[in-house]
DNA sequence: GTAGCCTTGATC
DNA sequence: GATCAAGGCTAC
């Protein structure tokens, strides 16, 4: 295989965002992280922080905050180890073969978006860069002005948000191939489908919940025309930061959570009522569902796939977002990886969407009767599609609903983070996620 | 204290 | 001998 150096140094610093120069103390960063990592571990130095330990560390305001900045040199991997006590110069350490794979690997994924998109990738596809824009990451995570179609192989973003800005956009990046992830669909939608439509081996009740899903395509193509066709609304002084626009993103997720609903069997028949208690209970879980299920049956390993079918490096939000929300995302990504390993498909992904959406212990309902009944078929539908494609008796079953708890859990962590975010004035107003969070606070 | 460039030396 | 990741030097 052909070395190519620079497709490493193309990275950012994963500290400051700076250029890369090389592997150092465990990772690739720039030439002043290396020196400043060195210098406070040699010399055992002690910083304190004026703010809050969450201060922005990127090329502009790393000397601001040592402090913060060695936090993140060390939650981003830099490794104490690797500074000499005997402060010997020269040679190579054990970090060798480390470096060695992760050079191997990123050539690896290079290839693989190379192929992927046609061999169009001449700029790198690195949204990690636009991260690194400003202190909530903006930037690169609206779709520019080509959404995906099937002409079009490569997802171009553009940082200017502003069409007729006079700005030039420095750089398109790149995102998964379209038709690479239309091919990924295709293949799901249509696992164990005969050619009448029917699924062999599927209980009839789990086919009509997969016929009320809603088409991955559809509700990514609405979504992404819905943040363009806003984004000049929102904030016109100032480009929105990206927890901003996950929030705009995480909004028109939930309407089509709603509309979904609306639209399935059983919850038709509920009265208004019971359907806004239901709804306002669970919709962070679904939610939260929605974004896991998307990474289960789409995504890859490593990246989070946004409902716009934009990626972004896992690694890359770990390191420029705040403990609380990075220890969140490992969580998410720890039942993301369970879930990919027992291989949970569209089927169990849509029973538990109704798993979660009727849940009989919600108080004061009118029809709880009906709900309980409800609960007991999707379970019951749910049970006996996993014994008829599972070898594992109840394991596969009782191992699904283990990881809906978990969910809950992640579920109820994440309303927390969104009050906090809330009340530090940074979520979108005339949010319909604040709405909810509201309404399940009055409600409780 | 920072950060860019230089020197060193084990490994390939 | 080339490479490259350590530590060192020094202008700012």
């Amino acid at each position: 295989m052909e070395y190519r150096p620079d497709v490493c140094m193309e990275e950012g610093c994963p500290v400051c965002g700076d250029k890369v120069s090389g592997y150092h103390y465990g990772l690739l960063t720039c030439e002043s992280c290396k020196g400043f990592f060195k210098r406070t571990v040699q010399n055992n130095k002690k910083y304190i922080c004026a703010e809050y330990q969450e201060c922005w560390i990127d090329k502009s305001q790393r000397k601001r905050c040592p402090f913060c900045r060695f936090q993140k040199c060390l939650h981003v991997g830099m490794r104490l180890e690797a500074v000499r006590a005997d402060r010997m110069r020269g040679g190579r350490n054990k970090f060798g073969p480390m470096y060695k794979r992760d050079r191997a690997l990123k050539q690896q994924r290079h290839l693989a978006l190379t192929e992927a998109t046609g061999g169009l990738s001449c700029s790198p596809p690195l949204v990690s860069s636009a991260l690194h824009r400003d202190l909530a990451f903006t930037g690169g995570l609206l779709p520019g002005i080509t959404l995906p179609t099937a002409q079009s192989d490569c997802i171009s973003y553009q940082y200017s948000l502003h069409p007729n800005s006079s700005t030039p956009a420095p750089t398109h990046y790149q995102c998964t191939s379209f038709s690479d992830w239309a091919i990924k669909l295709e293949r799901s939608n249509n696992c164990g489908a005969s050619s009448e439509g029917s699924v062999v081996g599927v209980p009839p009740l789990v086919q009509e919940f997969l016929r009320c899903d809603p088409d991955e395509l559809q509700l990514q193509r609405k979504v992404s025309a819905h943040l363009m066709e806003h984004q000049t609304g929102w904030e016109d002084h100032d480009n929105p930061s990206t927890f901003s626009l996950m929030c705009h993103m995480a909004d028109q997720t939930l309407i089509s959570i709603v509309e979904w609903a609306r639209s399935s069997i059983f919850f038709k028949q509920l009265k208004v009522g019971d359907q806004m208690k239901l709804l306002q209970s669970c919709w962070s879980d679904l939610l939260l569902l929605d974004l896991i299920s998307r990474q289960v049956l789409y995504g890859r390993e490593g990246r989070l796939l946004l409902v716009t079918g934009q990626e972004i490096e896992l690694a890359d939000i770990a390191s420029h977002v705040g403990p609380t929300l990075a220890s969140l995302i490992q969580r998410g990504q720890e039942l993301v990886g369970k879930l990919d390993i027992i291989k949970v498909d569209r089927q169990e992904f849509a029973c538990i969407k109704f798993l979660i959406l009727f849940n009989p212990d919600v108080k004061e309902l009118d029809g709880h009767q009906l709900i309980e009944s409800v609960q007991e078929q999707v379970e019951g539908a749910l049970l006996e599609y996993t014994l008829v494609t599972s070898s594992h008796l109840l394991g596969r079953f009782a191992g699904l609903l283990l990881c809906v708890s978990e969910l809950r859990v992640l579920s109820s962590l994440a309303e927390e983070y969104l009050c906090y975010k809330h009340l530090s004035a940074e979520v979108p107003c005339n949010s319909l996620l604040i709405e909810m969070l509201y309404a399940k606070c009055n409600w409780d």
